[in-house]
DNA sequence: CCATCTGTTGACCGCTGGTCAATAAGGATG
DNA sequence: CATCCTTATTGACCAGCGGTCAACAGATGG
């Protein structure tokens, strides 16, 4: 065999990271072994298993991991007027969903949502996308109603970035035109005033 | 060990299909595991593959099931005027997620959404959905703008419908308003003619 | 009462997720 | 340069998993 490798942690676990995230981007989860993971790493399985306890937690990590780097790539610029905020986001989000599709899909989809500890990666981030649009609203304490509105109308954002990455054919700001009024029309309903006719 | 029962082929079938859909609805795919299904069924485990060739085919048909149980459900009577087949149609939507919390959630949130033929299953229930709109609409051939902003529109009421399943605190009927405000503006962005506005 | 059909079983297999004691690379220390 | 200690790394190992299969037994019809 090879001589053993040895790596610093960080840089280790990042590579890891990176192998999971092409397999668990390309096939659902059961269908990826550890075995497989750890022969395309080039690493022994116990490796694996040294830096991740399980496979839902490696899984987890890698979900976590792709969250985080969506979140920082498409973060607002607050000092920018609040509308321009709400139309680069949505920007940032289209582009992202579309340069990096396969991991975007299979992983927003729910590559096996009905796990508690997995769902809450995707809850928390939702939650963070949320409290940056009431933020830009001045919204502090929203009531049930309002949070139900925002987070349907993000449901429609996801929908809308998923089957525009997916079909095509639709132009990039016709689908955040169209996000940002669906914004609006939920807003209205649950009556918080803004004036987002204008905003995009 | 307990006589040998033998049952016709669909009851025993149907039974094992609804074992399949409480096991599924409780816990995530891979911990559930073919042996607790046939334990569950009081049956030997070669007996779950006589009637299903794979797991992942065990899982399809379940979801499949619920699936039609749901759209059978929720089917409006043509009859009506397309206004009142929408409000009637979402009411059955709520009422159906909230009767069937367990299962809605965690078989629409996408059990193992990445593997494309269980993928397939929702995609169809879909488009299944969003044909009786364009039916009730008068549309015959939809461009692809209009395709995604009813399928980001349909995004927003899975959410709203899961959310208000989960969270609660909100009464139905506005969460229907809701929907049906977020189809008018996701139809007037791509200018669809229709009068929604006074739909609900 | 036999023959056929098929719902049903239990033993079996390769592989999977997960464990663990043993090992070796490398920095720190003298 | 030898030593030591830390820890990244391995490979053998295990119970349980998804899946297979030959054999069995309850109906059904002649």
């Amino acid at each position: 065999m090879a001589a053993r490798a040895r790596f610093p942690f960080d840089e280790r676990r990042r590579r890891l990271l990176e192998i999971g995230l092409a397999a668990f981007s390309s096939r659902p989860y059961d269908e990826v072994s550890m075995d497989q993971l750890a022969a395309a790493a080039g690493v022994s399985k116990g490796l694996l298993y040294h830096y991740f306890p399980t496979k839902r937690d490696f899984y987890r990590e890698v979900l976590v991991a792709a969250v985080e780097d969506m979140r920082r790539l498409t973060e607002p610029d607050p000092a920018l007027p609040p509308p321009e905020q709400l139309r680069m986001g949505l920007t940032a989000f289209l582009d992202y969903a579309r340069d990096h599709a396969a991991g975007f899909s299979a992983l927003l989809r729910g590559g096996i949502g009905s796990d508690p500890e997995i769902a809450r990666v995707v809850a928390d981030f939702r939650r963070a996308v949320l409290e940056r649009v009431l933020r830009a609203l001045g919204v502090v304490g929203p009531g049930p109603e309002l949070q139900l509105a925002l987070r349907a109308w993000l449901g429609f954002a996801e929908a809308a970035a998923l089957v525009w990455v997916e079909e095509g054919g639709v132009d990039r700001d016709l689908v955040g035109r169209l996000i940002a009024r669906a914004l609006h029309a939920a807003l209205r309903e649950v009556a918080v005033p803004m004036p987002v006719e204008d905003w995009y």
